[in-house]
DNA sequence: GTTACTTCCGTAGTTGACTACGGAGTCAAG
DNA sequence: CTTGACTCCGTAGTCAACTACGGAAGTAAC
């Protein structure tokens, strides 16, 4: 096997395949997202397209709305064995995602109401917007 | 006229009756959302109901989604007499607020199919939800 | 006139996901 | 063998919108 897998990427290279800031790199080792590889004998550590992989399974995560937090209990599930655990971490989410655009489209509604309102306005002397966040 | 605008309410009281906490009233006030009222001689502010209207402006505003930033701004416009810039703010709102519901239908829409795929998963070795985080 | 509740005011802490800084130490090139 | 880039590590700062704390001073009740 040819093993791409060896650890060759100095932290800087890691952070600009990976597509994020070495700090960011840093920050999700902290948090124990990342492992932390061993230094040889105070040299500089390496990383493995294995972290890499494992920094976009972060951000792909992230893009569907996951938190840090729940990102790290689906890294534990990783071995895609856990499918009802995983399902159940997404299916919350979902419940979430949609109060989230439930709340939004009342929001949406109401501001393009005023918005039209007061542009449509014809004479009033105060502005429906304005007296709109007045009465309530 | 009855005069219910002089200002008979201690902070405490003030706070109750707009329905948010002491410290927020504080807070308001240092961001400048809110007057600070003259102290008599050493003595205790008082706050009256046009204070109590200002705050529920606030959370009015909030409710739609207006960041305090963006409130501070329509208190400026607060006599009705601006309706052109009011309408404006509001549909710059309104443009973040599509944006942000275009966001999560996208989102509500990957994460319901990641979901019941991983429910209906027959006999795979490995959980969809996670495979997908892989692959993108 | 003492106790007990408020108010006043400034500073600091919270949450989440980073971002910035600074003073070492390490490494490759010239 | 020196220069310059990069790494290491801990701490601190950012943003928004609060929330908490603490000591001193005002005030109301008994
Ligand atoms: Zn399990
Ligand atoms: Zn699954
Ligand atoms: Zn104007
Ligand atoms: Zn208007």
């Amino acid at each position: 096997m040819t093993n791409d897998e060896r650890e060759n990427l100095t932290i800087g290279a890691f952070a600009k395949v990976a597509g994020v800031n070495v700090e960011t790199i840093r920050f999700y080792q902290h948090k124990g997202l990342l492992p932390t590889p061993e230094r040889p004998h105070g040299g500089i550590r390496r990383y493995s397209d294995a972290d890499v992989e494992r920094v976009r399974f972060v951000k792909a995560a992230q893009r569907l709305g996951f938190s840090l937090e729940e990102i790290g209990q689906l890294l534990k599930l990783e071995d895609g064995t856990h499918c009802g655990e995983a399902a159940e971490l997404a299916a919350q989410r979902l419940v979430d995602v949609r109060a989230k655009l439930a709340d939004l489209s009342r929001i949406e509604a109401a501001l393009a109401g005023l918005v039209s309102e007061c542009r449509s306005r014809h004479g009033n002397v105060s502005c429906p917007l304005i007296a709109a966040l007045h009465s309530r």
